[in-house]
DNA sequence: AACCAGAGCAACCGCCCCAAA
DNA sequence: GTTTGGGGCGGTTGCTCTGGT
């Protein structure tokens, strides 16, 4: 079923906004708020859709809205939450205050993707991309036979399980990672269950980590006959207010975790030339 | 001055998700 | 369990601006 544009309805009104249809927006959501945005054009005398109002609105009208060029470090920003999110616009804005999907979405085409192209003409940049570390990590944890093979997120919670996928090690090579924020202060429990033996780790192993993954930092490590349990603390940029839905980035950062403890453990094979 | 091409950006479109009926 | 409708999201369009010829 494919419903048909509500502006197509007779009389509603498409293209750019005027000034005083603007100031008839502004003046009816800060008077009655915007409840029902379907509702608010025909309240407020507007002669657009719902949906068009939204949009003017979020995009635009809002006052807490950052006008004007984006710095070099929101342009980085931005291309490192590219780099962990892909095209997902409006978490990538919920981390730039201020600043919206679609202007993002518009510097990402016009500027960064050609910054972007630049520096991968360039070997020695793409050498040390994060891009290539992501894959060979990812690399390794396939050699290993690790796989995540249950992932659930939510805003103060997240549980991911990994396990051994060939057949002679699965029934001994379980292990599971359950995750919670309960103070909600940005520190994030996880308890490990596991039969494999966890490496001892010295203190270098959680500095180079921290340093190579910026998006978490490691606080604290224990392992005890095969029970682990470690605290995880996040970057600025990954608040746990929008960790929902990033499954993709916490199986990166669990798959970087577990690459470097088993490549300090020495139990990866010989694939990596990091 | 006129024309053209490319860049930038606001707005639209169609699809998806989810809550309410 | 199914249907419906609102809101949100990402992709795309098309208008405007700008710089070059």
């Amino acid at each position: 079923m494919v419903r048909a544009p509500c502006c197509e309805k007779m009389g509603l009104k498409k293209g750019p906004w005027t000034p005083e249809e603007d100031q008839v927006l502004i003046n009816y959501i800060q008077l009655y708020g915007h409840g029902n945005w379907r509702a608010l054009p025909k309240q407020a005398g507007l002669l657009r859709c719902g949906k068009s109002c939204r949009l003017r609105w979020t995009n635009y009208l809002r006052p807490d809205i950052k006008r004007g060029n984006f710095s070099r470090e929101e342009e980085d920003t931005i291309i490192k939450l590219h780099e962990m999110l892909g095209n997902r616009w409006s978490a990538i804005a919920a981390r730039l205050p201020g600043r919206t999907d679609n202007e993002i979405k518009n510097v990402w085409h016009t500027h960064l993707k050609k910054r972007l192209k630049q520096n991968q003409a360039n070997p020695e940049t793409k050498r040390s991309s994060n891009n290539n570390i992501s894959k060979c990590y990812h690399d390794a944890l396939h050699e290993l036979e690790l796989e995540p093979v249950n992932f659930s997120s939510h805003a103060k919670s997240e549980s991911l399980e990994y396990r051994a996928v060939s057949p002679q090690e699965c029934s001994s090579d379980m292990s599971t990672v359950t995750m919670s924020d309960d103070n909600n202060e940005n520190k994030v429990c996880l308890k490990v269950e596991s039969q494999r033996n966890f490496p001892e780790m010295d203190e270098n192993f959680w500095s180079e980590l921290s340093t190579e993954n910026s998006e978490v930092v490691m606080s604290e490590f224990s392992a005890v006959d095969g029970d682990a349990q470690l605290q995880f603390q996040f970057s600025p940029l990954m608040t746990m207010e929008s960790i929902d839905g990033y499954g993709s980035n916490m199986h990166d950062s669990m798959d970087y975790f577990w690459f470097n403890l088993f490549n300090r453990a020495g139990e990866l094979p010989e694939l990596l030339d990091v």
